[in-house]
DNA sequence: TTTATTTAAGATAAAATACTCTTAATTCCT
DNA sequence: AGGAATTAAGAGTATTTTATCTTAAATAAA
């Protein structure tokens, strides 16, 4: 569904967005709370500071940071961002000419799941998501055991 | 979404499914009407063949034919013999130990529509989907000029 | 102004996916 | 029995995705 960078790439967002306070907060710190490559997330958060999701800084004390306030950044424009808006556009069987105008045989019925999903992804934004990783205790855990300490409460 | 294998493995169901008074199809005209290369298709339909979705003869006049009444074999399962049911069962966000019981922050909104698209491939049989290619006309078309010669209306 | 820190960008490598080719095994027809 | 047709299986190639490594550019601090 979603290609590994785009899920890094949500990590990471989600990982800035956990504590608002902070302003820049370098890859290298993000990479190592979440394990990933540092190089290879490096390029996924290049693709969405190009999309001004995020901001970023080089030099000493420079990061990235998010470009605007969590409660507006969602899902669906990081998703694009990353991975391009194939998920939410194209034909589920692959099938050439597939849509609207032309409805392969499968298009009706996934049309509605598809903009379900496409909804979802709009109206979830970066904050609910944080809240509810906090609520959940998500981070909290042993999987990623640096990551807690970035929550305030 | 679904691997490139497993949409041409539906499109050639699709094919056989299409005139349900013919026993066995030669992979070749499959992979000729639908352009896809014989050898990558002949792997797919083993796959098919070894999930019992569909059965294949060898020898001359041999080929490959629906194991059951179209109505008794769904998207799902198709899907599921060629990919596995990972895209059905795993975290969207890939977060390891994510589930039910330790939902990861877009867990719960996920599964509702994943359960939705699991749904839809459960409920959508192959006769369904060779009904909806008639009516739609949808092989009466450009893209797979030989595929209408099928069609028995 | 020099040095350390940090992102940007490009080259390279490894792994997964998509596709091709060759040979073997099976079945039918003559 | 022999030959043609056809799927099975495995090896090989190409492309894409994922990941790593190196160098350049920018920024801040000493």
């Amino acid at each position: 569904m979603l290609s590994q960078s785009c899920k890094y790439g949500i990590w990471a967002v989600l990982y800035m967005a956990s504590d608002p306070d902070r302003d820049f907060i370098s890859i290298r710190e993000i990479s190592n709370e979440l394990k990933i490559s540092f190089h290879f997330l490096t390029k996924i958060l290049q693709s969405l500071t190009r999309a001004k999701i995020i901001v970023s800084m080089r030099g000493a004390n420079g990061g990235v940071s998010l470009a605007r306030p969590a409660k507006d950044i969602n899902l669906h424009e990081i998703i694009v961002a990353i991975d391009g808006d194939d998920i939410f556009t194209s034909c589920v069987l692959g099938l050439p000419g597939c849509g609207n105008e032309k409805p392969c045989p499968l298009h009706n019925k996934w049309v509605e799941n598809r903009e379900a999903v496409t909804g979802m992804c709009e109206n979830t934004n970066l904050k609910d998501l944080a809240l509810e990783a906090e609520s959940t205790r998500w981070l909290n855990s042993d999987i990623f055991p640096g990551f807690h300490t970035i929550f305030k409460s």
